[in-house]
DNA sequence: CGATGTGAATCGATTCACAGCT
DNA sequence: AGCTGTGAATCGATTCACATCG
């Protein structure tokens, strides 16, 4: 079912970095070969990823980089409003709320929410903080569309599926545990309110161990490579 | 070069964590089919992912929660203690500093650096951040292992490199950059330095775009199974 | 000519089916 | 009888080679 590989949407994404730091500095052209420099891949994998979306580039010539730039982020969805809310708003919650880079491109944080009382009320980036209690009314009435999930691990299950419930259409899952489509009952179907959730997670805690085990298996390790690009 | 998939990896962080919660709950014994019910893979998944290894069970009986716990910890290589410093004291730095959670497993954090004048001197966690400078001197003294990479994208490369000077195994680089093996001078050799040092990503921004990406394409995302475990 | 775009081939990872213990 | 451990088979992703077009 997945016809286009996941890795592939990470690498787009990088890739759309570098042509924004490419645009930055002036340079107007690029070619799959100096993208797959910069990116740590191989040209023919930027080819191969370009390819699943369409055909960006003159034969001979390379990319320009203004329009494989918006062709990028028109296929990331980027080029248009993501409203989103935050739960889980201690130190964590506070950096990504804080967190440059999330405003372009249009993510733009609706609203924040946490359930302790010493958090609640306060002002974080020009939005008070609210009680949880209030989510689902605010995600209905701000057409929320994804929710960054920033509480403890233990909290973690139970903020998500009120996110779910909410009505959220992705979650952005920082806590280091499986969220689960709740599965009460026997070997019972997915409820349709999980099955159209789409969850990502960003879990540092194991890149921390995955680093720990490569430093301790370095052959392990498929090195990114960064000479012999084609 | 790579007889054992990265994915392996981070699903048997997954694992860790799955055992570490049913030993607290004085749960003393599981089974593939459990494990990947938790984890959302499927029972095959796990039984591989775990051969990598070794053989951890017993034909008919499943797994002793405690030993393969223990196994799985040192096969991450979490049984030894992680000298580690963070470099970038901002707020995200901060987060990370004080995110629980790292000290389990013996990731100790040595000593924080930041340049800012505003951050330098101020005590975070016990510890008074010092300034990059002083970064070679330490790393050495305290036979500090890996470096956290918490600095704004376009400080990351200096920071990697000088955390790569300063000799340590591991970046964990939280900044949306690729960290790049300087190859000033033609297509020449990376450098020794550079070739030992490993690094992981953990790149939020990155997967606040590919949620957006796959709330558009649903169905693209390869769903985490819940039923059907085997 | 030079660099893209793409079918074909290779490579790697997941899934399967079942042999092997307990 | 039940569940692990694993070679064989399938499936998917990356790499290659080259036809194509500016």
């Amino acid at each position: 079912m997945a016809e286009i590989p996941t890795a592939a949407i990470s690498r787009l994404v990088t890739y759309l970095r570098i042509l924004e730091q490419l645009e930055a500095q002036d340079v107007s052209r690029t070619s799959s070969s100096d993208l797959a420099e910069r990116a740590g891949v191989s040209a023919f994998q930027v080819r191969k990823d370009l390819a699943y979306f369409g055909r960006f580039g003159t034969r001979g010539m390379g990319y320009t980089v203004a329009i494989l730039k918006r062709e990028l982020v028109r296929v990331l969805g980027l080029n248009q409003t993501w409203n989103v809310v935050i739960v889980g708003m201690g130190r964590l919650g506070q950096a990504i709320a804080n967190y440059p880079g999330a405003s372009d491109y249009q993510f733009q944080y609706a609203g924040l929410f946490d359930v302790s009382p010493a958090i609640v009320g306060q002002q974080i980036r020009n939005l008070t903080v609210r009680h949880m209690d209030d989510l689902k009314t605010f995600v209905a009435q701000n057409k929320v569309d994804m929710g960054f999930l920033a509480v403890p691990p233990d909290r973690a299950q139970d903020a998500a599926q009120a996110l779910v419930s909410a009505g959220v259409r992705g979650i952005l899952n920082f806590a280091p545990v499986v969220i689960q489509p709740p599965t009460e009952g026997g070997a019972q179907e997915i409820s349709d309110e999980w099955r159209a959730v789409i969850i990502e997670n960003v879990d540092f805690l194991a890149g921390m161990k995955r680093l720990a085990f490569y430093i301790l298996n370095p052959h392990l390790k498929d090195a990114p490579l960064t000479e012999d690009t084609e």
